[in-house]
DNA sequence: CCATTAAGTAACCATCAAGTTACTTGGAAT
DNA sequence: ATTCCAAGTAACTTGATGGTTACTTAATGG
């Protein structure tokens, strides 16, 4: 059977054309789509639709699923770099800032999460920038030490884990937190309540003769 | 086309008939399934194929897959549930004992983040039992407060979540801990390390007045 | 010892979803 | 002006996958 002629715009509307903006769109689109249902549960057809392109140009930009799932991904660990380098090294102010950022980021935790659920034979995506960044924090908390500023009997890597663990955590299971607070992360109560509890619980990471005020409002 | 009859064991085996083996060999290959690929990646045809049984007893005994999901969490909870108890009130024992625990039962850990990343329009699965652990987990904080092991300066909810933040953590993001530590989570080397972080610093926990010594062999 | 039922089997099917085919067309470069 | 390619469209293919049909047979209670 031949394949029949058919006319690119049946309906009469005039097809503008704008690569940039088609790409921008299937990469919004795609974001919210894995950030929701992660890459097995992510329908390619859904993102078509939510970007409102045909199917096709998705696959003419990004070549297959995976392919857009790692440039969603990358776009966004890029994006996420410049706050990274922006962070006071006081951890009174630090973790409550990281735990905000989280609660305001929650797509960002989720692409995390699924990247870590992804069965991990692959290797890391944009690992050599990661690792980058990740050498730059650990510098910073060493330099803080030198300070005073934090507890120099801990090792950096553990505190590093240690201050993402708390700010992460309640985002990345906001089920488990609803039981233990009786309240939705989304509950912007709770929010203010923890970024308090961080606020104060960072003397922890403070060095024993260098802690400092409690109160609200220092300096 | 009339259906053609066949014989129920072409080979000449004979089928013993387990009804309690084969729900359990179900049950046991799910979880691995679920645990490895979410409730979307995982395959019903895997399941049975792991399990040695015929596709059609899985909807046999669970009605559907996602029955069979809910199954398998709710096993999995109450198979928790005794462990949950068994727990010194001292952190710096409880800290490094849940880190291990999360250790040694990455499928848990991996469940309960696959159930964070479910599009939550459900409600909690097993929600009433686990609502009652969490209740029972606040108030052995709030003893433990009040006989000075705890501090009683933060509110129990607060202590709760960042205790189970720093010992689920580091398994729950494996790739951002391998890029902190320089160490797969699964290095004993690395468990063995952070335990011991995490028995130092739960004198973040302890009140200011009455923190334990710090050194390897106390009693 | 026989009827009934629960456990078990293999083949089948409908649907869904990733990716392709086979085109048309706007617009920049020659 | 005309060619040519990237941008765009709709229909189609193919394979996977959740679930079903249509049976057989072991075991158990009357």
């Amino acid at each position: 059977m031949e394949y029949m002629a058919r006319p690119a715009k049946p309906n009469g509307a005039v097809a503008e054309r704008n690569p940039k903006r088609t790409r921008e769109r299937i990469l919004s689109a795609a974001l919210q789509e894995f950030a929701a249902n992660g890459f097995a549960g992510a329908r390619v057809d859904a993102i078509a639709r939510r970007a409102a392109i045909n199917k096709r140009m998705l696959y003419h930009y990004f070549g297959d699923k995976e392919h857009l799932f790692r440039e969603v991904l990358r776009r966004k660990i890029a994006e996420r770099q410049a706050s990274a380098e922006s962070l006071s090294g006081d951890p009174a102010e630090s973790l409550p800032f990281w735990f905000k950022l989280s609660c305001k980021d929650a797509d960002w935790v989720r692409l995390l999460e699924w990247e870590a659920l992804q069965e991990a034979d692959n290797q890391l995506i944009d690992g050599n920038s990661r690792r980058a960044l990740a050498t730059r924090a650990l510098g910073r908390i060493r330099q803080q030490q030198a300070l005073g500023y934090l507890a120099g009997e801990f090792e950096p890597r553990h505190l590093l884990l240690a201050m993402r663990s708390l700010t992460m955590f309640p985002m990345a299971f906001p089920q488990l937190t609803r039981l233990i607070m009786g309240r939705p992360v989304s509950d912007p109560h709770f929010q203010k309540q923890h970024a308090e509890f961080l606020r104060k619980f960072a003397a922890a990471f403070q060095p024993a003769g260098n802690r400092r005020n409690k109160t609200n409002f220092e300096n």
